[in-house]
DNA sequence: GTGAAAGCGCTAACAC
DNA sequence: GTGTTAGCGCTTTCAC
């Protein structure tokens, strides 16, 4: 009922050879050793009989390498990390790493106490995806002389890959213009940005990709045009029904900072009759596919979470991650029909 | 640059004791070692000050125990299994475990050959969540003396938790009659299900819970009221078009088996007018944030991911989980208003 | 109260 | 061509 694992020296003395040469056959290294055709193939033979598999805690002990990738993401239950999770795992295999991830629900300290765990572990590399605290955990992998690099959010002690968040917010907002009922100078207010912190490094970026454009356009964006209301949807809700009531009616253009902002706005615009929304172009900085099926045209921004990953591990292969600097990737504007 | 992590043994030569004493002050077992407090504050204090940590290959070698727990899953991008994976690590942190999520993309070969990695770094558990061929994978964990437990599809040679389907269905379909408008007895034929493949368990058995009440209400279900046409978006739209061609105009209740053929059904709605829709009413077995957003109201059973996972560890937990039989948990019923 | 020593399963240098 | 040996870093029994 309890099979024990045969070990590399059950299988030596059951082919009548030597540990070294086991592990040298199973390791495709025999050639080297000159080990013969005829043992070597005994001994696989042997190997696979007894269903022999190679124990890694011991194996990685003695390399002193595990074989190990780790990356830390907020939490699995996310659309843009769980597709970041894929990627990872199969950019890791791909590379022949065995790919761990870990969730840390955007608190610090956790983030901290899994790199710590990873890294006792013995991760040989780690992909900060999104941390809170991105430098915390970079102290943490210094100090064991584990590489790593910081994707989503930038850190200054790591390479970091990042989305070029101020480039997608002007090409989101200059397609929402284009789209948006010909304003006029006097009607300039009436382009919105919802949702989002405004401390956060993205929200902030995005912001100001917003106000570029919308000043070059209309000159100076007022502060009452740009509400960071936050990440949840009834905060959006709320805040889209207040901005309504001030304006008599929706904006013109309306910058929607996330998906989870998007499902507050929709519930506001579901009670709406669909000639109102023929008014408002609308646009949502993250992508969901279910979004793509709204009853009314949507912009959409998607991240590249595949390319933020490639660059990342470009970083890790070539070192470039020891030193800070950060890289920006272009996200990808989505036209909704 | 390459700071090297200093074991229990620098850390005994640095505080003038053994590496044992070490050990046992570490691990908070040095009370019953009868270890003077202030040689333990001592060790204690060095530990940290030289930021030692334990590592976890050398560790668990010895104890033949590696503290890790694994859990399977077909894809992370994917709200099912990211919430399952969320909920995992919970539960396994909680029971003191340490969680490795690996996804193994439908494939029957790669769940075999993960399982069969996952031991190699000796998982002490695998859950193994709605795998292709469970019972494969059961096969290799007995041969290495694994304990596990399925979970959402159900194998043969382990305990199963799955969601009860047909009883789910059954729910739905009583609902979406329910909120069907009155149907003559010639109209039974305008209720209708819609994706999903005929040959998958779950399916199956949604088909049958969906059958049966519709017979209770109606009399038999002739079998163009079936149409499993697949897992894909594209299909469902392709699948709508046609019954609403063959029934000129949509049907009266729609149940729709999965997010993903929703968004194929989304699809064919947005052209529609909203008089049309009220002559409908839509249920959709599985749920997402979204769709509650929709503008025409939905009808979702969300699959309990947390209830799932809790009966699965207790399972392991027990020790019933060599013992193949299986378990079903009741999703519910979403009123999307 | 604490240390010495053996060994977990594997690999690689060295031996012959 | 293949075996012997010395560890990797840790835990635990036994010794004193």
């Amino acid at each position: 009922m309890k099979p024990s694992k045969p070990t590399i020296f059950d299988i030596a003395s059951l082919a009548g050879v030597s540990a070294s040469t086991v592990s040298a056959v199973l390791h495709g290294n025999w050639r080297e050793r000159r080990i013969s055709e005829t043992t070597a193939e005994r001994v696989k033979r042997i190997a696979e009989l007894h269903e022999y598999t190679l124990n890694r805690q011991a194996s990685g002990l003695r390399k002193r390498r595990s074989g190990l990738i780790g990356m830390i993401v907020p939490t699995h239950d996310n659309r843009f990390f769980s597709g970041m999770s894929q990627t990872f795992e199969r950019l890791a295999r791909a590379r022949g790493w065995y790919p761990l991830v870990v969730s840390t629900l955007r608190d610090p300290a956790i983030e901290v106490a899994t790199a710590r765990t990873l890294i006792s572990y013995r991760v040989e590399h780690l992909v900060v995806a999104g941390a809170t605290d991105p430098d915390a955990v970079s102290r943490v992998c210094h100090t064991y002389g584990v590489t790593h690099v910081n994707v989503d959010l930038p850190g200054t002690m790591a390479g970091s890959v990042i989305s070029d968040n101020f480039w997608g917010a002007q090409q989101l907002t200059r397609e929402l213009l284009k789209r948006a009922p010909r304003l006029r100078a006097s009607e300039r207010s009436r382009i919105h940005f919802l949702g989002g912190i405004a401390t956060d490094y993205a929200t902030q970026r995005r912001i100001d990709g917003f106000t570029d454009v919308v000043a070059a356009h209309y000159g100076a964006v007022a502060p009452g045009q740009v509400d960071a209301c936050g990440y949840e949807a009834d905060l959006a809700e709320a805040a889209l029904r207040a901005l309504c009531a001030r304006l008599e009616g929706l904006p013109s253009a309306l910058f929607i900072n996330s998906t989870i902002a998007l499902e507050g706005v929709v519930r506001v615009l579901k009670a709406l009759p669909s000639e109102a929304l023929a008014n408002c172009s609308f646009g949502c900085y993250d992508w969901d596919p279910f979004a793509d099926a709204l009853s009314f045209p949507l912009l959409m921004v998607r991240q590249n979470a595949q390319e933020l990953l490639e660059v990342a591990f470009g970083m890790l292969d070539d070192g470039s991650c020891e030193q800070p600097h950060t890289v920006e990737v272009k996200p990808t504007l989505v036209f909704g029909d």
